[in-house]
RNA sequence: GCCUCAGUAGCUCAGUCGGUUAGAGCGCCGGACUGUUAAUCCGUAGGUCGUAGGUUCGAAUCCUACCUGGGGCGCCA
C-alpha cells in the first residue's frame, strides 16, 4: 500500500504541467526534461499541440479502437482527439494482445512520428506495451465501439464518461462552470457561499428535502402530536435550500456584486427532460440594478459563456453537432431542429434577445393565426402564467430566437419582486431558450419595506421567520436586482443534449439515486 | 402527480390482424488477413420474447395488474 502510494507522488511531481487559467488549453513547459523524463507519461492534448517529434515518449489511455490487430487509438480524456499508436503483434505477448480491448487501460511507450496513415498527423510506435486495465467484453463490460442508447449509457453512468459524446458534454460542462467564474471575476463580482441547509421554509420555490438527526418514525413530539425540531440537531426544522437568494441579497447589500453557484435542491415530482431533483444554479444579485440592468446582465452573461465554449471546445461542439445531424437524419423533417448545434449558438451570440413584456406576450398569442385556430391546449388569458406551450412558440415559432420576457402579474410570482406602479404587475423576467424553455428567472427585488411587508402578509409568508430579511429594507436598503441561472439547462443548450440527465454526471431523480 | 409509447440475444432493432424449430446487424468466442480509421472476411455459440395472472386447441402477438424505461404536461432553473 505505502509503496503504491509513494509510486503515485512521484509520478504526480514528476508531472510538469502548467494550465494557464485564462486558457483551457494546455501549455507545457518542456523545461528540463532530458530523454529519461519523456519517457514520463505525457498528455494526448499535449503531444498533439506541442508534438515532441521523433522523441520517445511514453501515454496512457483508453482504447477507444484496436484495428488490424496493429493501430490503437488512445484517448486519455485530455483532449477530444485521440492518439494512434501502432504495435508490432508479432512483437506483442499474446497476453498483452489479447488485452487489449475496447476501453482497456494501455500504457505505450515508443517514438512519436509524422502519421503514414491518412487519418491523423501523429503517432507513436510503440516499443513497450503495458495493460494497465483490462476491459473484457467477456467479463462483462458493456460498452461497445458503436453508437449506443443515451438510456443504455445512463444507466452505466459510470463508464459513460469514456465515450465521445458524454466526455465532449463534461468537457463542456467543465468549461462553461470556469467561465462563468471568470466573467463574474473579471467583472469585480465576489462568489458567495450560501448555505446547503436553510432553515427557512419561505423561499417559496417548490418542496423541499427535509434535514434532521432524527430517525424515521422515533422523532419525538410535542403534546399535539407534532414534532418537537427543538430536540433536533439545528433545533429547528431544516431544509435543503432551494435557492441562495435571499441570502444572496445580504452580501449584494454590503459587497455591492456578488454571484452564487452551488447546487439546490427540489422535492419536486419533476419527472421531464429539463429538470433534476439536485441541480446547480448560479445566482447574481447586485446592489442598484434595477430590471433593464438585470436583462443587460442575463443577455451579455448567457452570449459570454457560449462564446466561451466556441472558442476553447470547438472540437467537442463540432462532434456533438455532428452526431444531432446524424442523429437527425432518420428522423422526419418536422422533428428536426430547425438548425445546427454551432449555428444556433452562433444565432444566439450575434442577435440580441427581444425583450418584450408579458402583456405584450399574451397580445402577440392571442393574435397569432396558432391561437385562432385553437392549436393551444391551455387558455392565453392576461393573468395567467405562460405555458410551455405558449413560451415554446414566442421562441421557436415567433421570434425564433432567445426572449426574455418581463413585468408579469404579480399574482403569478414570489413575494419578494418589486411591484410596479401600475400595481398589477411586478418586475419579473425570465429568459426563455429554444428547446429548453426558461434557462433564467429574476427580478429587481422589492426595496420598500411597507410594500414587501404588505406582499407577505397577502401571501401568508411568515414574517417572524424572514426578519433578517426585513431588516435589510430597514437598515441600509437599496435597489437591487438579480437572477437564477439553471446551470444544467445552459450545459443542455450548449451541448445540444436533449436530456438534462445527460448534463450531470450522477443525475437525481424521483426514484432514482444511483452513482 | 397526470397522459402516452415501449420492454424480443451483451447492444441496436425486425417479427405482432394468434399458428411448426423466434430473426438480422454489431459485439462475444474460434479462425484468416495485416497501414487500419467504429478495419475487413469466414465460421460457431447465444433468447422460458419485462414479471405475474387470464383468454385460447394454440400467446412474443389478445386482455388485466404490476415493474422498468422513453416522451409529453404540470411544478420550475
Amino acid at each position: 500500500m505505502y509503496g503504491a502510494h509513494a509510486g503515485t507522488q512521484k509520478l504526480v511531481f514528476r508531472l510538469i504541467r502548467i494550465r494557464k487559467h485564462d486558457d483551457c488549453g494546455y501549455n507545457l513547459y518542456f523545461r528540463g526534461l532530458n530523454n529519461d523524463d519523456m519517457s514520463k507519461r505525457i498528455e494526448i492534448a499535449a503531444i498533439l499541440q506541442n508534438a515532441p517529434l521523433n522523441e520517445t515518449i511514453t501515454v496512457m489511455g483508453w482504447v477507444r479502437a484496436f484495428r488490424n490487430n496493429r493501430f490503437i487509438a488512445l484517448n486519455d480524456g485530455s483532449t477530444f482527439h485521440t492518439l494512434q499508436v501502432v504495435v508490432d503483434p508479432d512483437q506483442l505477448s499474446e497476453d498483452t494482445l489479447k488485452q487489449i480491448h475496447f476501453h482497456s487501460c494501455v500504457k505505450a511507450t515508443g517514438k512519436l512520428v509524422e502519421s503514414q496513415g491518412a487519418g491523423q498527423a501523429f503517432e507513436v510506435i510503440a516499443t513497450e506495451v503495458e495493460v494497465l486495465g483490462d476491459s473484457s467484453p467477456e467479463e462483462g463490460y458493456p460498452l461497445q465501439p458503436k453508437a449506443q442508447s443515451l438510456e443504455f449509457l445512463r444507466e452505466n453512468a459510470h463508464f459513460r464518461m469514456r465515450t465521445n459524446a458524454f466526455s465532449s458534454v463534461f468537457r463542456i460542462r467543465h468549461g462553461i462552470a470556469y467561465a462563468i467564474h471568470k466573467y463574474f471575476n473579471d467583472r469585480g463580482y465576489y462568489y458567495l457561499h450560501t448555505p446547503i441547509i436553510t432553515g427557512s421554509d419561505a423561499e417559496g420555490a417548490g418542496e423541499m428535502f427535509h434535514v434532521s438527526t432524527f430517525e424515521p418514525n422515533q422523532a419525538p413530539t410535542l403534546p399535539d402530536g407534532s414534532i418537537d425540531w427543538k430536540q433536533d440537531f439545528f433545533e429547528k426544522a431544516t431544509n435543503l435550500t432551494v435557492s441562495g437568494q435571499l441570502q444572496a441579497e445580504i452580501g449584494a447589500l454590503a459587497l455591492g456584486k456578488v454571484y452564487t453557484f452551488g447546487p439546490t435542491f427540489r422535492a419536486e415530482n419533476s419527472n421531464t427532460t429539463r429538470h433534476l431533483a439536485e441541480f446547480w444554479m448560479i445566482e447574481p444579485e447586485v446592489a442598484f440594478y434595477d430590471i433593464y440592468d438585470n436583462m443587460d446582465l442575463a443577455e451579455d452573461f448567457c452570449k459570454y459563456l457560449i462564446n466561451y465554449v466556441l472558442e476553447h471546445y470547438p472540437d467537442d461542439v463540432a462532434f456533438l453537432d455532428k452526431r444531432i445531424q446524424d442523429m437527425e437524419k432518420n428522423m422526419p423533417m418536422e422533428q428536426r431542429r430547425p438548425m445546427g448545434l454551432l449555428d444556433t449558438l452562433r444565432f444566439v451570440v450575434d442577435n440580441d434577445f427581444v425583450r418584450i413584456t408579458y402583456t405584450e406576450a399574451v397580445d402577440i398569442l392571442r393574435n397569432s393565426k396558432h391561437y385562432k385556430k385553437g392549436k393551444f391546449e391551455f387558455p392565453v388569458e392576461w393573468g395567467k402564467d405562460l405555458q410551455a406551450e405558449h413560451e415554446r412558440y414566442l421562441v421557436e415559432k415567433e421570434f425564433k430566437k432567445p426572449v426574455i420576457v418581463r413585468n408579469y402579474p404579480k399574482d403569478i410570482k414570489a413575494f419578494y419582486m418589486r411591484q410596479n406602479d401600475d400595481e398589477k404587475t411586478v418586475a419579473a423576467m425570465d429568459v426563455l431558450f429554444p428547446g429548453i424553455g426558461e434557462v433564467i428567472g429574476g427580478s429587481q427585488r422589492e426595496e420598500r419595506l411597507s410594500h414587501l411587508k404588505k406582499r407577505m402578509q397577502e401571501m401568508h409568508i411568515p414574517e417572524e421567520e424572514l426578519w433578517w430579511y426585513l431588516d435589510l429594507r430597514r437598515f441600509g436598503g437599496a435597489p437591487h436586482a438579480g437572477f437564477g441561472l439553471g446551470f444544467e439547462r445552459t450545459v443542455q443548450f450548449i451541448t445540444g443534449m436533449s436530456n438534462i440527465r445527460d448534463v450531470i454526471a450522477f443525475p437525481r431523480t424521483p426514484g432514482n439515486a444511483e452513482f
